[in-house]
DNA sequence: AAGTAATATTGCAATATTACGATGGGATGA
DNA sequence: TCATCCCATCGTAATATTGCAATATTACTT
C-alpha cells in the first residue's frame, strides 16, 4: 500500500489535493512568497533566504514548476524565477470555489 | 533526513503548510465535501461513499480532527461527524490572506 | 581553453504518509 | 448476558517526501 488510490476520487478532488500539496510544505510557501516579493527577480538568494541546501531548494522549485506556478527568464548570467501570476490566481479560484461549495448543512 | 526543517520557517508559513496538508489528499477532500453536504449527518456511509477501508477513513478523519475541522455528536446509536464551520472559514481566511499578500512584483 | 558561478540531476538515507487486516472497547438490542 | 454495530487504534507493508553530498550541466568570464 502507501500509494494514494486516485481511482476512487473525482478529478475535482484530485485537482484540489494536487494544488494543496504544493502549499503543503513551509519551504514551498516561503519560496512562493519570496519570488513574488522580489522586485529585482534576484534568484538563488532563495537558497540563502530559505536556508535549505541548493539541491533541496531546486527540488522544491521543481514541484512548484510542475504545478505550473513558475516562470523564469535569464537576466545576464542569472536565471530569474518568477511566479506565474495567472496560474497562481487559478489556484486561488479553485480553492475559493471549493470553500464556497463546501458549506455545512448539518449540525 | 526526510523530516521537514520547521525551524527555518515562519509560523505563518508552517500554518499555511499545515492546513494545506489537510487538503492534500483527495480522500480528505471527499470526506470534507461529504460531511458538509449530508443533511442528516449520517456517519459511516463515509466508508461506502469514499470507497476506502474503515481504518483508512478513520485515519483520515483523525487528520481532519487534528486540524480542528471535525465536530460530532451522537444521534441515537450512530455517531455523527460534522464540519466545524467556524474553523473551516478560518482555513479559508488564511488561504485568502496568503493569496492576497503573495502578489508578484516582478517579471 | 580554462575557470567560475548558477542551477539541475543523481543517489541515498531518514522520515512521513497511505492503506488495510486484526483487534479492542463502548453502546445498543435481543 | 451476549451478540452486534460503530468506531478507534495497533501493527505492518508499500510508497512518497524531504534533505543533502556529490556530480553534471550550462553559460558566462578571463
Amino acid at each position: 500500500m502507501g500509494a494514494t488510490k486516485t481511482s476512487l476520487h473525482t478529478t475535482e478532488q484530485i485537482e484540489i489535493a494536487e494544488i494543496a500539496k504544493v502549499l503543503a510544505h513551509p519551504a514551498r510557501v516561503a519560496i512562493l512568497q519570496y519570488i513574488a516579493r522580489q522586485e529585482n527577480c534576484i534568484c538563488n538568494d532563495i537558497v540563502d533566504e530559505v536556508g535549505l541546501s541548493q539541491p533541496t531548494i531546486s527540488q522544491h522549485l521543481q514541484v512548484i514548476r510542475k504545478a505550473g506556478l513558475l516562470k523564469g527568464n535569464f537576466e545576464g548570467r542569472n536565471f530569474c524565477y518568477c511566479l506565474d501570476v495567472a496560474r497562481f490566481q487559478e489556484f486561488q479560484k479553485i480553492f475559493t470555489s471549493f470553500f464556497n461549495t463546501t458549506t455545512a448543512s448539518c449540525c
